[in-house]
DNA sequence: ACCTGAACACCGTTCAAGT
DNA sequence: ACCTGAACACCGTTCAAGT
């Protein structure tokens, strides 16, 4: 890369985190290029999509969270290990507005930009449940997907306006929903 | 209403019935007027807004969901209420794509034209859960407001093609999360 | 190589002009 | 009273023309 496309490069992604952080993950390319004052292609060509921006806009953060649950897979006791978890990807959620809505439609399609963070979360997700089923502390009748799933539900909620208040008890809801701390069936 | 805009009026709406089925809540006003080979403006005067095109859209099958809630307050025992209202409710979510994510949003500022709506699903919700918990058979640790998110929230994620696959299972893992056929303390 | 302005096809909003 | 076309200010995509 040249060292004026490395320079625009780098000048947009740091315009493009002041804007969506005003306005959220729906702020419009335009606006970004305005800010970055450089012409709209340039930035469409740096990040051929929406999703390609915040990919990169993310990734260190993303891979920050990933690295988050692998260490907690030897630092914590199974189930507050996923209890934690929980918590972090709340607090991701609640720091991005509008991105766990754009992650759930990544998840879905392997041509997103965001496909590959929103799988090394998924399994790491599964990986912290599987860990918590095999020695009892985690409801058994459910999956990784499942588990993924609920939280992202829960990372849409919380980022909802209407919602946004009820965070920290929807949290505890759905993790004491999840965790067993002592055998109980309530099937 | 004059008789021609009253069928227009009509004419409109058949036709949004048709464009939403198929496009889903983000169809665009604009095709919804090409198809009725209407002026835009006449849809726009007739639905100022796009959530006053689905109040009018939807009325009635939301009228009959929060009936239905009232049936089962009498009709069923507290805790079956309570999971097959939730079940109504994702199948509401499931027959209309992105609606539940404009109910959201219509929920949290009462001047959206759906306002009303939710406030009616809103304390039919908040009702059965009531019910439940007086007689122990729904967890104490939440009110009417948990229980509508973690609804919408459930409704959300059955709305996601990502998720879509796991709906039933996911409606079980909420409802037998809220539901306590035995008292058991899994706080 | 990289950038840019302009053209394009969309969107919802508004309103003067028609019937 | 009701409808409509047109103008407006937006959006993301594409590409020929510039450096």
């Amino acid at each position: 890369m040249r060292a004026d496309a490395k320079k625009n490069y780098s000048h947009i992604l740091m315009v493009a985190h002041e804007v969506v952080a005003e306005r959220g993950a729906n702020a419009s390319m335009r606006d970004i290029a305005r800010r970055a004052t450089v012409g709209l292609a340039t930035v469409l060509r740096h990040f051929p999509s929406r999703e390609a921006l915040f990919e990169a806009l993310l990734c260190e953060r993303l891979d920050a969270l990933t690295q988050t649950a692998e260490e907690l897979e030897t630092s914590r006791a199974p189930d507050d290990a996923l209890v934690v978890w929980v918590g972090e990807w709340v607090g991701f959620a609640q720091g991005h507005r509008g991105v766990v809505a754009m992650m759930a439609g990544a998840h879905a399609n392997p041509d997103s930009a965001l496909y590959a963070s929103c799988a090394a979360l998924h399994s790491a997700t599964a990986r912290l449940l599987r860990r918590a089923q095999s020695e009892g502390k985690a409801r058994a009748d459910m999956d990784g997907d499942n588990m993924f799933a609920l939280m992202t539900a829960l990372g849409w909620a919380v980022d909802q306006p209407s919602f946004a208040p009820q965070a920290e008890h929807l949290v505890h809801l759905i993790t004491s929903a999840i965790v067993t701390k002592r055998p109980c069936n309530n099937s």
